[in-house]
DNA sequence: AATAAAAGTAACCATCTGGTGATAATTTAA
DNA sequence: TTAAATTATCACCAGATGGTTACTTTTATT
């Protein structure tokens, strides 16, 4: 009888499948969502399309190990764990807008994260939206924390940070794709980055002192 | 020798150059932008999809025509002339909340213009490019105004009008589509709505009251 | 009514799509 | 070394794709 896996340096399952998964990256990256296609992903891996149907019993299979490999929102876990302890830092307004400047950062030298955020407003996916709760779930922990300290003010912090993460999406995608500006705004120039990245700073500020809060 | 143009009740040039556009919008309502495709287009409209290369040459130039014909922002512009005077109204912060309330449920109502909003984020297009500048003129005047009014404050208006718009657009989407929460909130329920219009207005009050004006 | 231009269709083509069944190459265990 | 299980490819299928060519129907004029 022959050995169940084989490790072979030709034949090889779990590296075959690695480079599946790879494929989907690199058209998703380069062409966007819609050109994820069986085909093309034969041809941008130099395998066989058989495969994806052998190992993920379809494309819908193989985009769903794809989108579960992505982690993006782990490595935004580990910044609010602050380095393995799990207490979570003061919900100042500082920390706050380091929140969504790296936000802003991340998303807009990612190509990838780019595409999936698109991907996520475009068509409705069963991963795309458990990957969006995952995300909720992960600022669940800073919210219970926030609404606490915004009881009894006057603010809603949760639909305030709604508007401002919605807006560096928006905006990042916006400059990515079409170029053109938003309100006389261009934030793919260093100058309109600085420009938006200040008012935002400036609106949490005035969040935070409207609630009575120096912080 | 025959005339030129035939008006008949079965043959009629302009009237199927009409229903030809007619099919793209209701094809991008129901199944977005990826999906306006020639054969998908004879479908819907019941015509020929050579009357496409005949009258528009090719898919690009119809879906042009569509675009071209689709006046969102001519609607906003009547509001702005007030009623066919062109003088501009005072941008108080009643006056900007308005706005953005308005682009909020307009947006929102309107199937059509998601679509398109969506598309602009997704592809390069030469059409749609020209339909985000246009709107960038048509917000001209309000900037023009409202930069005289913040000049010595500050507040970076521009900036802070670009965050608000920015953030309606992709709240309403993810909306649309995900289904699902951004920091907790759904503003497909009345409830996530208004506390996102309310913060919204707290926003703007807060960054006139921050410019020196009590207006 | 005849006719030529204009308007519109149907059939066809090459290419690309997702998906499968037969077959070949590699690997490992005996 | 050999044989069977695993890994992978190739050739093929039916259907959809964009695009064209040959053709028919309607219309307006004479």
């Amino acid at each position: 009888m022959a050995r169940r896996v084989h490790q072979g340096s030709v034949y090889n399952k779990e590296r075959t499948k690695k480079k599946l998964i790879d494929a989907v990256g690199r058209i998703l990256i380069r062409e966007g969502f819609q050109n994820i296609k069986v085909n093309k992903i034969a041809a941008v891996s130099g395998l066989s399309k058989k495969l994806i149907y052998n190992y993920f019993g379809g494309l819908e299979g193989l985009i769903k190990a794809y989108l579960e490999q992505v982690d993006f929102w782990k490595i935004e876990e580990q910044k609010l764990d602050n380095g393995g302890k799990s207490a979570l830092p003061e919900i100042s307004k500082d920390f706050m807008f380091q929140l969504l400047r790296d936000d802003f950062e991340y998303l807009y030298e990612s190509a990838e994260m780019q595409k999936i955020v698109l991907w996520g407003i475009s068509v409705k996916n069963k991963t795309l939206r458990e990957l969006s709760d995952e995300r909720e779930e992960l600022g669940k922990r800073v919210f219970e924390k926030a609404d606490a300290f915004f009881e009894n003010s006057q603010v809603d912090f949760r639909a305030t940070v709604a508007i401002l993460v919605s807006s560096i999406y928006y905006m990042v995608l916006h400059a990515k794709t079409s170029g053109s500006r938003m309100c006389g705004i261009d934030v793919s120039t260093k100058e309109g980055k600085e420009r938006v990245l200040k008012a935002l700073e400036r609106l949490i500020g005035q969040t935070y002192k409207y609630a009575g809060y120096a912080l």
